[in-house]
DNA sequence: CCAAAAGTGTTCAAAGTACACCCATGA
DNA sequence: TCATGGGTGTACTTTGAACACTTTTGG
């Protein structure tokens, strides 16, 4: 073995759609270094933890998100020198998908919501949390196009505009409702009729529809040119 | 900071095409843990290098692999507790794809490279390297559909039934040379014709290309069903 | 009735598939 | 000259894009 050790850490980009917008959720550091700066939330590894099993301990812990209807996957590590002034610490980015659930106890170390659209004028994150956000928004757009994972974003039960809002909120553009319904209606498991409506403030009323057990989308929806 | 600190290696798939099948570069351990056991090429991570010079240097290393014309980008993390009997050891995977160069002195040490085709029924390889090799080839084949990568698998110069070759062997599925042909010397950017042309065993003699500036591959080459 | 959102049908263009066919070379 | 692989042309099919149109609600 070698004298050169790493601490560990997991940070979590979080993403969620709400009021049509795509969000991210962030913590206010508390304690140096850049105490006081906006950041992902994370945390250092235990002992005897596998990195997927850390990343899911601290999304419950920091977002109050239980188990089921979420979807968090590895994104990448992190491990410039000098990332941290503390000494050597090497983060593995991972990335949660979930529905706008209302956030837990609001104490002076919750999280809260944020536009993505803004950041590049916000306050910058603390450590290289802007290149891993990045990396992470530009994961899930890429993920939204040939898997269902958009459906993460929702809550158990949707409707087909619910879904469509979700791609247009990642992707910053709209889609054609008429083509986006048959496209996704069609796609074989991705969405499953309940056989309930639901009325929403105006207009015919839209079919609720449960998520499918399929995960994979062929072909791929299409955002155009890019 | 914390206690519980980890040792941070970088692990590689290196992977190319010879005779018509995909291969990856192996060596074989001379050192416990499992010593003689056949292992992806890697190693520590020194004290202020970021991960992916450390490697780029085991690539350097290991296979003799200069700078220009090959691949290397970070593939995932793997930290799961006892996965190195040594104590808590977190790889970094990586990916090179490389051109089917001559390997350095053939010394003990030295890799060798391997049909990844019969991986299952050979001889497992160290800790948890056989899914990283499985990470890594599923990354390979998913990343040829949509950039153009397939060149990095070829020398400098090189003809349009060589870069099929390499879809063909990744993809271990024969594509149409007819269609092939037209799809990529139609995307922009792909090929840059040299003029110049080669001749093969027997047939009309193939043009030589150039890798063009291109990247992405818009719209993606089609694999059919998966 | 009217506005608005859900959902269907139809037309057109772009891209993939299949394959007939010609070209240029070595044996 | 023939076999072989390089390269082009073309018909057919699938899929996405655009949009007219019908359905069903709330005001």
């Amino acid at each position: 073995m070698r004298g050169n050790l790493f601490a560990v850490a997991v940070d979590l980009v979080v993403l969620t759609v709400r009021s049509g917008a795509l969000h991210v959720l962030l913590v206010r550091r508390t304690a140096p270094p850049f105490a006081g700066s906006p950041a992902l939330p994370g945390g250092f590894v235990r002992p005897h933890e596998d990195l997927l099993d850390a990343a899911t301990r601290e999304l419950a812990e920091e977002s109050g998100v239980p188990v089921p209807g979420h979807h968090l996957e590895q994104l990448a590590s992190y491990a410039a020198p000098g990332r941290d002034p503390r000494g050597r610490v090497l983060t593995v980015g991972h990335l949660a998908l979930v529905p706008d659930l209302p956030l837990p106890a609001a104490g002076p170390e919750a999280g809260s919501w944020h536009a993505v659209a803004g950041r590049a004028t916000a306050e910058p994150l603390a450590f290289d949390h802007d290149r891993i956000l990045a990396d992470g928004v530009e994961r899930a757009r890429a993920k939204l196009e040939y898997t269902t994972l958009a459906a993460s974003f929702c809550p158990p039960e949707l409707t087909v505009a619910q879904l469509r809002g979700v791609y247009e909120a990642v992707w910053g553009r709209p889609l054609d409702p008429r083509n986006f319904q048959r496209k996704v209606t069609s796609t074989d498991g991705f969405l499953v009729p309940t056989g309930r409506t639901v009325s929403g403030a105006r207009g015919r009323p839209a079919q609720l529809f449960r998520r499918g057990p399929a995960t994979a989308l062929h072909p791929p929806m299409l955002r155009g040119e890019s």
